[in-house]
DNA sequence: AAGTATGGTTTATCCAGATAGACCTAAGGG
DNA sequence: CCCTTAGGTCTATCTGGATAAACCATACTT
């Protein structure tokens, strides 16, 4: 799953085309100008590199992605979950809610989801 | 809170403190060369540098952790909700348990840990 | 014909994380 | 006195992520 691997200006750039595809070449050099503030060549640059590694596609100057970001998001958790937390996700939970308070309806939209899992 | 950030060497290494603190620096040398597979040098630098970022301590030859890693993990788990998830608990869930069974048992223990966060 | 916008590649720089080699001092043992 | 061990610093190398400069070809515009 390392196929899912993104590092931290790489995701901000994906982030950018998941928002946004499919998007012409030339916008997404337009918009990570603006909301990256990378130059031309340095989108090229991390575009084709994502490319190599299947994550994107650029064909006929229309970007969009092949990897989804639910698929990356879970790639995410899962290996957060592993590597701080040994596997636990209880353990997760309770550091992520430590001192913090939430809702009466935000506790049931996540019991809820834990419901969904349960075989 | 940027204090928490570890950095994947630095975590395993402060893993192995937090597992056996107090420790002896010589020895804890010997563990990480048997652990890690690394020289002394390397880990008297990696040591250094997390003792002046106030992560570690060592007096004596003693080496011990002055913040919790409890601390560290409530940081990891917060930033990669901020960062991958737009915040939200739900989303992050929502992704980890995708295609993932969980059991009666720990649906309840996740449910008591949510519980106790309603304020 | 000259200028300009589009779509892109190749190569390079910079910095930081990971790791280690060389070297140093003080204490204790034979 | 020499040697070893403990405990440690300083400096260096290697690698990869982040970013960009320079350069190029094609097509459209004036």
């Amino acid at each position: 799953m390392e196929k899912f691997k993104l590092y931290d200006a790489e995701y901000k750039f994906t982030s950018i085309i998941w928002d946004n595809e499919p998007i012409n070449s030339t916008k997404l050099v337009r918009l990570c100008a603006d909301k990256l503030g990378w130059k031309k060549s340095t989108t090229y640059t991390v575009l084709k590199k994502l490319c190599d590694r299947g994550i994107l596609q650029n064909q006929d100057a229309v970007v969009t992605a092949l990897v989804k970001r639910e698929d990356v998001q879970k790639y995410e958790s899962n290996t957060v979950v592993e590597k701080s937390f040994d596997g636990s996700l209880p353990k997760f939970l309770t550091a992520f809610l430590d001192e913090r308070k939430i809702t009466e309806k935000e506790a049931e939209e996540l019991k809820k989801i834990i419901e969904e899992a349960v075989k």
